[in-house]
DNA sequence: AAATATTTTGTTAGCGCTGTCATTTTGGAT
DNA sequence: ATCCAAAATGACAGCGCTAACAAAATATTT
């Protein structure tokens, strides 16, 4: 009597049993499992039925042995705030549960010598058919370089500086002018800023945006008005240390994001300085911590989640367009959203 | 003339390139990449200067297919604060990358109906070797239970609840009874308590260190002077909206989080209560809030980066175990990692 | 030195899919 | 009916590794 090979199996379904069940070949259930065209409906319901009867789920390793790619994209982040990072990964996330696709993380040491070299043995060893990249990191031209040479998709969140490719962004530059707009408004005719960390994109824009803002009101831009800052609370506080001991201090303060906003508000705190009365302060980013300070902070929205998605959502898309080859993705496409200002409780008009 | 079989291979490196080069069998590459004992010494170097030489990388879905492991491991989380969870995924990426096992994240709905389907489904598709788990799923026996049945390794981040199996964990209980001793040695003797979300291991913990606390100073514990919170700053300023509209308010009060103690903290500015001097304030876990909040937060520190490494490093101990099954690593093992109080500018003695 | 145990290396058969190409079936146009 | 293009399905060879087993080289014992 013949005995059929009979190895355990780890008991696991596969592909065959699908086949087996739907009376189908194996070719035809790949074929519904991956949404190709040429199958009967009929067919196609059977074996879905199949699948759904099995519980079936395709092995990932056997379809990236077997296919060209892996569904896996990768999400490279350096020195993020928590917050930032949480937001955007629920954002991903979404995204790549829609479309069968895992998400592998690469965090490299901000003070990477070589941080585009890190970023593609990172790819060479996870087999990522994508990437996202997030501030500074989707910034550095030389990591988009190092990218475009082995010929990687990737889709940035950024902020708009003009170069081609996949990416979401809001228009920090807008977005600043019309806090400054919101504070000239409220009269206010000296204004500091507290820009952020240099090696942001975001940073060189939201300066932009200070003085176009300032520009439209006819106010002088002054040096002595602007703080450099890193993005964290401490240089927040320093930039109150400076800000607050000048002879002549400002009656509002922009910061470049919450973070500081909440470091100057502390200083502010230390010496007794009435907010908003006294001082009004605006922040950037609308994060949770914005809530929590006392009182709430003014701040600009950004729909980081969302803008994950979308990007992820690009990146997917390109990424099975190159495996039809039709050029039907756009090589470049950024999509821009809007960054509303959130007025709360830490702006109102300077006491004279 | 014969051709051999020529396919573009896209021009990657393979294990076949590394055995020509170092002149051996793939087998032997294969026990160098896997540390297999049983290889000379100088056949080692030879093979790993080959790898060195090639850039080789082996490929995780050849790996994955052929092996009994995918060299992946989960982790689940539902509702983390980012902060908690951008610290728990830095701890266990630092292991995984010392161990080269990537990272799947799944983040179930909260109000999942089948939480414990959702995670063995996530298992069953994304085919990880273990789970890392991360309150307050953690927590919940019908998860472990499911993953028991499925046989499948997991570590996780909770309170210590006695339940077997490998694990970190803090004292709560302890750490909570300290912060009500620095409240009770500073005088205090009406200690309000905000409790955590009831889905939280922790919060029994902490509410029982609270307890304890007082019974050590023989305090009678008052039901009036608990509030039932949710571990966000919104209930946190309900909870203040409590405690000092009470006829007799307490002078210090003992959040469950710092996020609640923010929250309690924006109350008393707005009812103009001055803290320390007027309302004792102390928080939990350290986050990056408590040193942006004025005063600065009295809180108690969590390792949680390291928790999270050391409980990633723990599952993948007992993965490979499993692979060897030789009975070395222990079924189960809980580290407990200490919690210091940190005293800073939210508490003082009582005004009397 | 022969025999045996032990270490080291190699051979081969898949793992569970997808890509390529061959084959069958179907729906029209003649 | 007859032929033909298009749609639908199938057969089969790998993808790059590891597991199991086989063989060779070396060390140890008698």
């Amino acid at each position: 009597m013949h005995q059929k090979r009979q190895r355990p199996n780890s008991g696991r379904v596969t592909i065959d049993d699908v086949a087996e069940q739907s009376g189908v070949s194996i070719k035809t259930v790949s074929r519904v499992l991956n949404n190709e065209p040429n199958v009967r409906p009929s067919t196609r319901a059977r074996v879905e039925a199949a699948v759904l009867a099995l519980d079936y789920s395709p092995n990932p390793s056997a379809r990236g042995l077997a296919g060209t790619h892996s569904r896996m994209i990768g999400l490279i982040y350096a020195n993020p705030s928590p917050n930032y990072l949480f937001r955007t990964i629920n954002g991903i996330l979404e995204a790549c549960n829609d479309a069968g696709y895992g998400l592998s993380l690469h965090a490299p040491s901000s003070e990477q010598p070589d941080l585009a070299g890190s970023i593609t043995h990172f790819v060479a060893q996870s087999r990522v058919d994508g990437l996202l990249l997030i501030p500074p990191v989707g910034d550095i031209p030389a990591v988009l370089d190092a990218l475009e040479a082995i010929h990687l998709p990737y889709a940035r969140i950024a902020p708009l500086d003009g170069r081609p490719g996949l990416g979401v962004a809001v228009d920090d530059r807008h977005a600043s002018a019309q806090i400054v707009e919101h504070l000239t408004q409220l009269g206010h005719t000296r204004i500091g800023f507290i820009s952020g960390h240099p090696d942001h994109g975001a940073t060189q824009s939201r300066l932009e945006g200070y003085r176009i803002g300032l520009l439209r009101a006819d106010i002088e831009f002054e040096k002595t008005l602007v703080f450099q800052g890193l993005f964290n609370s401490e240089s927040g506080r320093e930039a109150g240390a400076y800000f607050l001991d000048l002879p002549e201090p400002p009656t509002a303060i922009f910061a470049s994001n919450d973070e500081m906003a909440a470091g100057l508000l502390q200083a502010a705190h230390e010496r007794q300085w009435q907010v908003p009365e006294q001082l009004s302060i605006v922040g950037f980013d609308d994060t949770p911590l914005s809530r929590m300070l006392c009182p709430l902070l003014t701040t600009v929205h950004q729909p980081i989640r969302h803008m994950a998605l979308r990007a992820t959502e690009l990146l997917l898309e390109s990424i099975e367009a190159r495996n039809v080859s039709d050029g039907k993705s756009p090589k470049s496409r950024v999509e821009v959203f809007d960054a509303p200002l959130i007025v709360r409780g830490t702006t109102a008009a300077p006491n004279r």
